[in-house]
DNA sequence: GGACTGACCAACC
DNA sequence: AGGTTGGCCAGTC
């Protein structure tokens, strides 16, 4: 069957985030805004709860620079420094510095 | 089978 | 200046 990709809001999503280099972090809005979709954020959250493998999906934060996941927030934060992605004392990741533009 | 929730953001008041 | 609602749509109960 279908070799039919599911709605190409999911594709893109797992696409956009494949291609944010390391070091860099994208915001829920900023992807579904990329789709045409400003306030479809969520479906763009949903897309990281199935979290697919093979997906960084670590590197997709809040707008705030707030890191969320249910229980794995910390986890995807260490992985985060491990990128070396600079955190602000906050606990919040440095969008000023590290969202990512698209280029 | 239908209804609710949900890793959110942005606009409106 | 802050708080609330609206909106997308599929996975879950």
């Amino acid at each position: 069957m279908d070799g039919k990709p599911v709605n190409p809001f999911y594709a893109q999503v797992y696409e956009i985030v494949g291609q944010v280099p390391r070091g860099k972090v994208v915001s829920y809005g900023q992807i579904a805004r990329a789709l045409g979709r400003p306030r479809s954020s969520r479906e763009v959250g949903r897309a990281m709860r199935i979290c697919p493998e093979g997906l960084p999906w670590q590197r997709v934060v809040m707008a705030d620079g707030s890191v969320t996941g249910g229980g794995y927030a910390e986890l995807r934060r260490m992985f985060l420094e491990e990128e070396g992605v600079p955190f602000l004392p906050d606990g919040r990741v440095d969008m000023s510095a590290c969202r990512w533009d698209g280029c």
